[in-house]
DNA sequence: ATATTGTATATATTATATATATACACAAGG
DNA sequence: CCTTGTGTATATATATAATATATACAATAT
């Protein structure tokens, strides 16, 4: 598994770890038990601290993604991913559902919306 | 205007002057063109510092509650509805970004996206 | 045993929120 | 005018939270 950090991005790193490790199992690119990078390794390679992979780490396996193991390692959760997947974008659905609603109230367009939204998926983060 | 503030409160102090002249707008007890307390007379009332009830009333300026003018005072400001719907609609973009940032990490795209955006909006009448 | 793994504690650094003091600029009324 | 009352601007202090670190500890594998 590759990880990148970005120096510019404004973005704390343990995000930019935790995001990463997300989609690969998103996309389907990692399986269940598959072994993750340990924290010294990962911290050795992207030169920063272990406390900071730690950081990552400890919150994905708060979140139900991964499970440590002193002394072994660290592994993708055996949980169905699609599933969690389908719940969040159920969830995104509801908060968009207000959203809609909220845009008719102020009598702005479905195009209108569709632009704010082009325009902020297309920024850079 | 009576304006009370606490300090048993973890609510900031200008956000507690802020909260009740809205509401007094909100409740109708006070008019467009009433005179608030002067930022100083407001600050020795409360026995706080004039940079606080400035705070305060400077926010309440910016998102369209009140006017200041130098050497007068500040007044309940005429409700401006299309700056409140321009205020709406900010709030609105910034729930959109954590959404699309939410989408993004889901590996959702901007095509699946803009549809569920479609079908909700098309869907409540 | 030794190297590799994750963990725990205490701490430093940075960023942001909150509150302040003080000097400045404009307006009104004697 | 000029004094007094108004809001404004600048520079700063303080507190809190977020982020990142160093280092010592504990469990596991070989």
């Amino acid at each position: 598994m590759n990880i990148f950090i970005s120096n510019s991005s404004k973005e704390p790193i343990y995000e930019q770890i935790k995001k990463q490790i997300k989609q690969s199992i998103y996309r389907g690119e990692v399986q269940e038990g598959d072994l993750l990078p340990s924290i010294r390794q990962l911290a050795k390679d992207l030169q920063i601290s272990v406390i900071t992979t730690k950081r990552a780490y400890e919150d994905l396996e708060r979140e139900g993604y991964i499970t440590s193991v002193v002394g072994k390692g660290s592994f993708i959760a055996g949980q169905n991913m699609e599933l969690i997947r389908e719940k969040r974008i159920q969830l995104i659905e509801e908060r968009l559902t207000e959203i809609v609603d909220e845009c008719k109230e102020l009598d702005v367009s479905l195009d209108q919306l569709k632009e704010i939204i082009e325009l902020l998926y297309k920024e850079e983060r």
